[in-house]
DNA sequence: CGTATTATATATCAAACAGATATATCAAAA
DNA sequence: TTTTGATATATCTGTTTGATATATAATACG
């Protein structure tokens, strides 16, 4: 590829198994990648431009009534180009928690707000687990199947370590209280 | 603060400890914060600039032989900055997994890159994690004053969810073998 | 039946951030 | 002695985020 940002990946990974409209992209990205990757208008339609440019897509536009619709097809040249990213090995796995943040900081503050902190927290990850958990029961029967085997593994990973958090939210507030 | 960035925050974090220069910054969020959140020289010494500007940071620059140093000290108003941010619950929390996003499109690949993408994770992670224990294991007598205790919660989740990682690569690795 | 809201759809811009690079000094090891 | 690694500041490019703009289609509500 010509310039290789992530989101070409992630864009190339979408429609390696179906064809989609930029704001197709975006809700599957909603939907089941923002766990572990985010992706936003602000990069989606830039990046399927430049990807079109490079012949990694082909795109085919379509107006129905007075709106315009433009989707995109991913073509064999963009399948390789995903597949040499999947085969190097390296990876760059960054977090960014406001949250530990607050908590790494609450030094100079007090107890409640450290606390109030963590009570925030724990809300958004419990609602967050009850979306993963639906996600992984529905590809629970599934799984076997090559092509929801990976998603499931995805689901999994957000359930584990989602579930790690609720349980470091309880001990970090014990400890404060105490 | 006329201008609000994330870095700004680390940074007042910081220096409401201890007086430091821009390098040490970079050196204290490489050894402590970089488990969750990140920074780099780029956004640092211009963020240093910007903090003096707004008066939430003084400088003064000592001249060691032929070799230039600016330390930082946090003002009141920086101090004042600080807590407000800290008050405010609202935190965005994002995660940026290269490796999961490698596991979640394998299915355009191979069992084994996908084994081989999560063995690279999970050797990471077991290095993190000793630096993490240690950390932990040092806090752990002296986590009862107030000015360790913050440390230690933070460490602590980082040891907590990387174990949560490292059980999910056991369960990943035998599903795909099987 | 009209109207208000939500979903669909594309697009751009400013600000924030990452990563690389440049420059130079100092300390320590080989 | 020379070369490597640590200290120290600084800038630049490219990527990403978040906000905003615009407009149409579908749906809900009174």
């Amino acid at each position: 590829m010509a310039r290789e940002k992530k989101i070409h990946i992630v864009i190339l990974g979408l429609l390696n198994h179906e064809d989609l409209t930029g704001y197709d992209i975006k809700k599957r990205i909603d939907e089941a990648i923002r766990f572990f990757w985010n992706g936003s208008f602000g990069n989606i339609y830039p990046a399927l431009k430049e990807l079109e440019e490079d012949k990694l897509v082909k795109s085919s536009s379509a107006t129905e009534g007075a709106r315009e619709k433009i989707t995109y097809h991913i073509t064999a040249k963009g399948k390789k180009a995903l597949d040499a990213w999947l085969g190097k090995t390296q990876a760059s796995n960054e977090l960014r928690y406001e949250t530990l943040l607050k908590i790494f900081f609450a030094g100079a503050s007090d107890r409640e707000t450290a606390y109030r902190n963590i009570e925030v927290f724990e809300e958004e990850v419990r609602q967050d687990l009850n979306i993963l958990k639906m996600h992984r029961r529905a590809l629970e029967p599934i799984k076997e199947e090559e092509d929801h085997l990976y998603y499931y593994l995805t689901a999994s990973f957000g359930v584990d370590t989602y579930e790690a958090y609720l349980k470091w939210c309880e001990k970090a507030k014990k400890m404060l209280k105490g």
